[in-house]
DNA sequence: GTCTATACAAGGATAGAC
DNA sequence: GTCTATCCTTGTATAGAC
């Protein structure tokens, strides 16, 4: 048997720190926005000095890009284990109610992440950041097509177009979380 | 008589080059966020080169706090015109209503200020921005004195603290204006 | 009023020591 | 794996020509 450097024990010390990166790439860039972001502001934050971060990642793009996408898909896992929970065959309104409650839970449990997520304007254009989009666009569906649902059992009160009802709601739970205006 | 170079003539060369200016650095920061934004790009934007710049304004801190602060007057202006125009003497749920309707219409019209100051989070602290703050404190006031009578008067049925509807509400109105999620 | 040129600081990225 | 030192670029700000 050869050493204990292989692939088989989960957390080796490249990991944790790696880790610890993706943490405060997603605490900085949700206090400070993305260009407010610096390298040297997250390598601080993980007690790392700045070139540091470049036997991790690539560069300043691809941290942001893969700290995002663990983001969102850590946002899908939390609502796809709401609507399992409550079961295919729950009225589309408990459905609807279980992802909202979902949604407000990862914006409390993940703050840094799904704040960062869910209110992140300057989107990466970039081609690193497909993956993200494509999840993002995911995500997005879910949605919808939970609206469209609750509208057609008649649970939501309104025939508006299901994404309009879906921003609506976005904006409402992202909005109470973060608490933009005095 | 001496020249036309007097304080009379309300628009003057000066003027306007300055209001381009407070324009595209509303227009830049909406789109790239406050740290996102450079002087090159805004000088750009008004048809100018960045260092031009000094000679209207102290600094890009200065730039920026005195755009907000504009965003912020021409906000309240829209809201108290709308509450004017419905009357004091009107039900608490009409108000109310009124309000939501000129908070819409200024995300529309005025879209870049509007956007700027209902979105930012790097919220400038600097004693140059206590004016800005003051004012988006009154706004705010203003909104959970129209939420607290409406709710008195039975339009609301919930009776959770003022400011939280208000934070949904804004979140509501922003999040379908600005469209955050795909 | 606006430009060009420049000083100066900060950030992303790389190289090499340890 | 992490550090220090360094390069290059970008951004704020100033000075002086026009």
């Amino acid at each position: 048997m050869p050493s204990m450097t292989g692939t088989r024990n989960a957390a080796t010390k490249g990991d944790r720190t790696r880790r610890r990166l993706l943490d405060a790439a997603a605490a900085e860039v949700a206090r400070r926005g993305l260009a407010g972001t610096s390298l040297s502001g997250i390598a601080a934050a993980a007690g790392l000095k700045a070139g540091s971060i470049y036997f991790h990642f690539e560069s300043k793009e691809q941290l942001i890009e893969m700290m995002l996408e663990e983001g969102l898909r850590e946002s899908l896992r939390h609502l796809d284990e709401a609507l399992a929970a409550v079961g295919d065959k729950a009225d589309p309104g408990t459905r609807l109610w279980a992802a909202v409650h979902a949604h407000l839970d990862a914006l409390v449990e993940l703050s840094d992440y799904a704040t960062v997520v869910l209110t992140l304007r300057e989107v990466p254009g970039g081609p690193g950041a497909a993956t993200y989009r494509a999840l993002k666009q995911h995500y997005g569906g879910q949605w919808t097509e939970l609206i469209d649902d609750a509208q057609r059992a008649g649970a939501i009160s309104t025939d508006a177009d299901p994404r309009l009802v879906r921003d609506l709601l976005f904006g409402a739970m992202n909005g109470t979380a973060t608490g933009s205006p005095s």
